[in-house]
DNA sequence: AGCCTGACTCGGA
DNA sequence: CTCCGAGCCAGGC
């Protein structure tokens, strides 16, 4: 097993996140065999950079953007998920329980 | 080789 | 509900 290899499963995991739904970092991170390796997904999407991952659609448990370090981008995520019909609150939180993806909805 | 930082999460106060 | 501390792994210097 390569290390880039569970890079590759983060990506997978998120592009598998459906227009209009956002999932957390330690959902993402289970859902792609990484267990309580919240931090490395997030460290991973950063390095991504990619367009064709919707890294936008990933956000911490709190339903809330962590971006704050990159100036513009956090603003950016909200607007993109805004525009897919995901709401936010005044604090810039998404509504988990609403929005938030589930692998297997029942 | 080691030390520090970081797109995080959980439990407790 | 929010805030604080500790744990976790990988990358950069």
């Amino acid at each position: 097993m390569k290390p880039e290899g569970s890079y590759a499963r983060i990506y997978a995991v998120v592009c598998r996140i459906p227009c209009g739904r956002v999932s957390t970092y330690g959902a993402v991170a289970r859902v792609a065999g990484l267990p309580g390796r919240a931090r490395q997904v997030g460290y991973a999407l950063h390095a991504l950079s990619e367009e064709e991952v919707p890294w936008q659609r990933v956000v911490n448990a709190r339903g809330q953007i962590s971006l704050g370090a990159e100036a513009g981008m956090n603003s950016l995520q909200r607007q993109m998920l805004e525009a897919e019909g995901v709401s936010f609150d005044d604090r810039g939180r998404v509504n988990l329980d609403e929005f938030g993806w589930r692998v297997n909805p029942s």
